[in-house]
DNA sequence: CGATTGTAAATTGTTGACAATCTACAATCG
DNA sequence: CGATTGTAGATTGTCAACAATTTACAATCG
């Protein structure tokens, strides 16, 4: 879990660059990607850049609309936040408890360096990187199921969350919500687990 | 909503048709797609394939693995039925909730259409169209919402829940739980409208 | 002067070809 | 005889070109 990525294709990096410079912000909303300026930028073909960009709009991030290009999503819906924070709350709160008594020592290790690289990106202050590796220890959480489904639901619905950091006097507030997670993992709390991961999503 | 469906691309029509097959199970699980004989069957190259295929790897249907083309995913996930059921209820109630007080009489036109739909399906005992007719009437209630985000997260939960027919003596048992939605919904009983759309929903 | 038509450029959708990777099987080695 | 290597065919990933559609702007019409 905490190997390096190792790119199998073209389009996976693609898809990566671009997500995360929709994510941060970087491509404004409402801006249009043209494939051939990113085929040109990116010094490939156009055809892995149509997939990159089908991805993500399956994916919720881009807009497509046949013969017109793709274009970066309004952000979330604000109208159904309530219901997303619900749903992602129940999903992880599900993953928790199917993973809780199989966590191993080097799960705990791999929670720990996630936790470490959260911290890390908190004391930066790089927002982008910190939207990244606070989504890391939830997707960890999700994806130590082991069950494809689950962990597409919950990526659905993550694209769907406006992330509220302003509820934290600092960044390092929201580090400690989730060390509070990891370390009732450690003490084997599954309560106090279950309770901290759901404070921690709002 | 009861308009002809117009396609405006070829990846269009595949995906459609791929998907109805895959649902169907008229392609087993586990089943692998072959871009190459696919462009043949469907007389175009293989680039719309490609992409069909793609967004239908997107949707949950089909796995893929880089340079080992895609298989037909075995049925969704059973552990998560559970979850998957709660998360369908409550995305569904939302929707209702939040369309109930702008349902229009064209609008209560479009539910007795899509109803009569539904029932004809029950009467032919034609499982495939019975599937499609009977999420055709929730889909109606959750795009009714016009909000992309909600129907985006509602089709990813649907493609992971196993519709359970067999809770039924006939068919038309499913028609008439889907009646007493449409017909709540037309005495503008909101509370009858909701528990019956949840009773449904198993 | 607003509406309509025509045209060129930009862009997307599709096609066919080549490069890269995988699979299956035969031949060789220890 | 099991393990390894080599080869051919199948298949996917990418590329470049052509066809189709859209966009923007100028010219013409009423």
């Amino acid at each position: 879990m905490s190997s390096p990525v190792v790119y199998r294709t073209i389009r996976e990096q693609i898809v990566e660059q671009l997500r995360n410079e929709v994510l941060s912000g970087e491509i404004a909303e409402g801006e249009s990607l043209r494939e051939q300026k990113l085929a040109a930028r990116f010094g490939v073909s156009r055809g892995p850049i149509r997939d990159a960009l089908l991805q993500l709009t399956q994916e919720g991030l881009l807009s497509a609309e046949p013969n017109r290009g793709v274009r970066v999503c309004g952000g979330p819906s604000l109208a159904i936040q309530p219901l997303v924070v619900e749903t992602r709350r129940r999903i992880e709160r599900f993953a928790l408890e199917t993973i809780f008594d199989r966590i191993t020592a080097e799960d705990q290790r791999s929670l720990d360096e996630v936790l470490a690289r959260f911290k890390t990106a908190c004391e930066r202050g790089d927002m982008k990187e910190v939207v990244e590796r606070d989504l890391a220890l939830h997707r960890w959480i999700v994806e130590r199921v082991g069950d494809a489904d689950l962990t597409a639901m919950w990526l659905q619905v993550i694209v769907r969350m406006r992330l509220r950091y302003t509820r934290h006097k600092s960044l390092l507030d929201s580090y400690r919500e989730h060390k509070r997670i990891v370390d009732a993992v450690r003490k084997r709390d599954r309560a106090a687990a279950l309770a901290a991961l759901e404070a921690n999503i709002v």
